[in-house]
DNA sequence: ATGACGATTGAAAACGTTTACACAAAAATT
DNA sequence: AATTTTTGTGTAAACGTTTTCAATCGTCAT
């Protein structure tokens, strides 16, 4: 079998309690801490994470639950929360719940069991509402989307004042019959569509929006159909990368151009954005910065349990490209 | 506290042995299996992982370690492998080492802390060879890339044969002076490159390939000076999606076209492959399979130990669009 | 009635650590 | 020189489970 911590003792000639403070640094002899270190060298041993966590009640686990890996928002902020975990000396526990409560409850579920310090979720809307229900004994951050004010922590983007960008740009540039395509199934959709509706307002045009699933597949659809009707809109505003490729494509497909015949704009700055036709003007996040500031600010509220409710709102950049150049 | 099995043995009037063997299906009477539930649910109890993970000796996790989860690739095989750890009751502990070998090591030594039951790995060509110095004791399966044969489980691509398919296109297309562009980390970028080679030979083409570090901006440098000499290559063929996206960065800083100034393969089908330009002739890998296919081979082997090492070959598919078109 | 047997149960010993406590020896203070 | 303090160490008790072992209680065949 492993070899253990006793192991080290007997073969250094000294208590088991002596070897676990030389691991730790605790005070022995710089004799005795030699002897010790040639041991470990010598048996090969390596401590075990199950034990010392189950004895020591510190699990160093953070939980990290989004809805796919695969969206390159969550990639790029999963990889944020991973490295600054690992530089604290902390392992991370990743769970994909698909947008789907029922694996979302299982996972926070899981996330007890494993005794976590400390979980950040990016939770549906219906959890996100339900989230006390589970009264989980470790604090929670929010990304991306946020609860019911004041309950959690959160790290979100500015999403109506982004949207709000997008539509103060595409209105400068001339157009006017801006289309809105929103995801249906966060709080992050419908905070955008806000932004949308009030910035259409304030430049006194009309409002035409949809809420859609947040599927490639379904935007194509959509934008397909739109773009055979009578009054087609001049441009359109898409809520998320996935849908920002449905309308792409859809365009593609159609062997229609940007922005000549329809301009395209939305969120998210993925790889392929700056690629594709003229360039797509998007909404930059500061993905890196979301898995950052949610990081600190679970260890703030570890170190300090009373801490006020915070809501960390991060901006969006607009990145102009060829897709809503002037109408000509 | 956290409420532990004694509070719902307490709770239901038995010991705690008897509550173990209710949560673990063991032989109980029918009526303390109600009295346990219920004091279950009165307590709230949930297992506390690490301890059974102590006792049992059976920690249920499979370790994962990639270069970067941000790659297109790892990401959807971190999926595919994500899915079949939690399918099993297992979870996955995900590192990043950026091609690093001192923490590949610093990870494996991880790895070895937290008892994983096995291993699933994409190492550096420098860490796969000396492998065996680590001497783990659980089973590796290799992803991606495959070390010294004969000596772990590996899934790979049949990368000399996907090279292959992409020159033979290319010839069949009358392209005769293909460029090739090879990272220079992984064992994958080898065998590519012997592919390639292979490949131009029998087409009685003359070979010229340059191995780089596996960076876009690294392949957009090389590419934009490559296209100021004076007889500069009619195809170029490159062995990653990130030295895909550096070639298709420079065409479009030097606002040259595909495949009239260059025609453009290369490996894996990243979303935005489609949407450029003509779009992107590349490979396919078959990326969910490669994760299912690790996980399936690591279960195998941890049933039986004694199994013979195997190396699973997977063929990438040949997707043609328009920046190979026919040379015109 | 007797013994054997199956079904349930509890007591207690692990699993590999950390840590409270006690204690000796050495060093520092009076 | 007598005391206090510091320093280094070992013993043993946790942490929350699972699992071995033995014990109890019916039931059933003899």
């Amino acid at each position: 079998m492993s070899v253990s911590i006793k192991d080290v003792a007997r073969h250094a000639g000294v208590s088991v309690a002596t070897v676990s403070r030389t691991l730790s640094n605790g005070p022995v002899s710089e004799e005795t801490r030699r002897r010790v270190e040639d041991a470990v060298q010598a048996t090969g041993y390596r401590p075990n994470l199950s034990a010392r966590r189950l004895r020591s009640q510190h699990t160093q686990t953070i939980g990290l639950v989004v809805s796919d890996i695969r969206n390159p928002f969550f990639t790029a902020v999963s990889r944020a929360v991973e490295d600054a975990a690992y530089h604290a000396g902390m392992r991370v526990i990743l769970c994909n719940t698909d947008e789907n409560p029922d694996r979302e409850e299982l996972y926070l579920r899981l996330m007890q069991e494993e005794r976590v310090t400390g979980l950040i979720f990016a939770p549906t809307r219906t959890t996100c509402e339900a989230l006390d229900r589970f009264d989980l004994d470790f604090p929670v951050v929010l990304i991306d989307r946020a609860g019911p004010p004041g309950l959690h922590d959160a790290v979100v983007l500015d999403n109506a004042g982004a949207s709000a960008l997008l539509i103060d740009h595409l209105a400068a540039q001339g157009y006017r019959k801006i289309h809105g395509l929103f995801g249906n199934t966060s709080t992050t959709g419908a905070e955008r569509h806000d932004g949308y509706t009030a910035a259409m307002h304030r430049h006194g045009l009309q409002p035409d929006a949809v809420f859609i699933a947040p599927q490639a597949a379904a935007a194509e659809a959509h934008i397909a159909a739109l773009l055979t009707t009578p009054d087609r809109p001049e441009a359109v505003v898409v809520s998320n990368g996935q849908l920002l490729l449905g309308v792409t494509r859809a365009l593609r497909a159609a062997g229609l151009s940007m922005p000549g015949d329809l301009a395209v704009a939305g969120f998210d700055n993925e790889t392929w954005t700056e690629l594709v036709g003229p360039g797509l003007t998007v909404i930059e996040q500061p993905v890196q910065e979301i898995g950052a500031s949610a990081m600190t600010m679970l260890f703030e509220r570890l170190e300090r349990q009373d801490l006020p409710v915070r809501k960390i709102v991060l901006s969006g950049r607009c990145i102009i490209r060829g897709s809503t150049a002037t109408r000509g």
